[in-house]
DNA sequence: TGATAATGAGACTATGCAGTGTCATTTAAG
DNA sequence: CTTAAATGACACTGCATAGTCTCATTATCA
């Protein structure tokens, strides 16, 4: 699975771009191991070696091991809140993209990963809210102002709620797999419909 | 914390009820201390010296800590399906009751437990969501018919998500203390309301 | 009353792993 | 061209901890 890294093992100074560019591939990386493992099962010689970087690096880059996470961590939900600035179309299809991007096997895992170290991480569970439900909520309150006229934008939160769902559960749980496009848009509509912000 | 634990370290051969009482008394400790601190990082010897038992009678009952583990996790899931049996009243007073458990410490802990190991536990993870969720929803969907109709008992599942809702995540990343009696009740009420149950 | 199951106490082993130190090497920067 | 930053390679330390072993002791059960 990480056969297809590119091995850029250099020696030598790199330039600021390049190291800027290992940083971000050393993020997407460990994103994976720690999928896979968790934070105390990932050994940092497991991400050394899956990175194709040494230790040394690791350490200089993130300081330890929780830096490396807490980092981790910080870039992905970032890239969550920016990837999701797809802002047109209907109720209907955000809601669906939504439910599909909530649902899939990346966001449950991170998910996942920050619950079980809120303890031990408490800003990073901070971090992944407000860049994930919270930014999600406000998006689809403003759609159903544009729709449904501002006196029922308080729906956004209820709606919210109904897209992840018991089937969300599940996915945390592990007991069901990531919806296709197609479920999540029913799934979607049916929410939509339940409250009736249809029409 | 631990200090009201009934200190009865004996030596020699305990008889049947004392052992089953001792295994049980165990279980409810490990609970506390797996909450605190999660599964690897709570300690064998922590675990014992809670228990106010030598690590040898831990092996001698549960095999390895995971053994410890899954027993106390299917042992408090069949706690919580057993004391839900107070099922007299409202659908309101249903689901009041309902929030307050599911938001409980104890349940957000279990989950945050659970949904933790989902990878090296699946079984746990089915124990717990037959026990607990789809116990709570069945419970609903039959409150559901007798107060609303059958043609509304398929609400029982979209009821709760919107008793668990944004709510419940937040529980789940430790952004927000867990809810009083009357907080319940209230999320409760507008969450029938919004489907419509009340009358 | 004897045989033995069960436990306490705690030393002991084995292992895994985070984090550091050393040295050589390569290359960007000035 | 010179300097020093950055990295690879990898040995090494130190610690935490899961699980086992030994031995003494007590109480159950037949």
């Amino acid at each position: 699975m990480e056969s297809q890294v590119p091995d850029v093992r250099k020696r030598g100074r790199p330039t600021a771009a390049e190291r800027q560019a290992r940083e971000a591939q050393i993020l997407g990386i460990a994103l994976g191991v720690f999928l896979r493992s968790g934070f105390d099962n990932s050994t940092i010689d497991e991400l050394a070696a899956a990175a194709k970087v040494t230790k040394r690096t690791l350490y200089a880059y993130f300081g330890d091991k929780a830096g490396l996470f807490a980092a981790m961590v910080t870039d992905l939900a970032t890239g969550v809140s920016l990837d999701a600035a797809s802002d047109h179309g209907t109720l209907t299809a955000l809601a669906a993209n939504i439910v599909y991007r909530v649902h899939s096997d990346e966001l449950v895992g991170l998910h996942r990963l920050v619950i079980a170290e809120a303890g031990r991480f408490p800003e990073l569970a901070l971090i992944l809210h407000s860049r994930g439900d919270a930014r999600h909520m406000a998006r689809l309150a403003e759609h159903i102002r544009a729709e449904a006229g501002p006196a029922r934008a308080a729906l956004a939160e209820p709606l919210f709620s109904l897209l992840l769902g018991e089937a969300h559960r599940r996915r945390l749980l592990g007991l069901a797999p990531a919806p296709t496009r197609p479920e999540a848009r029913a799934y979607a509509a049916g929410a939509i419909a339940l409250l009736g912000l249809s029409g």
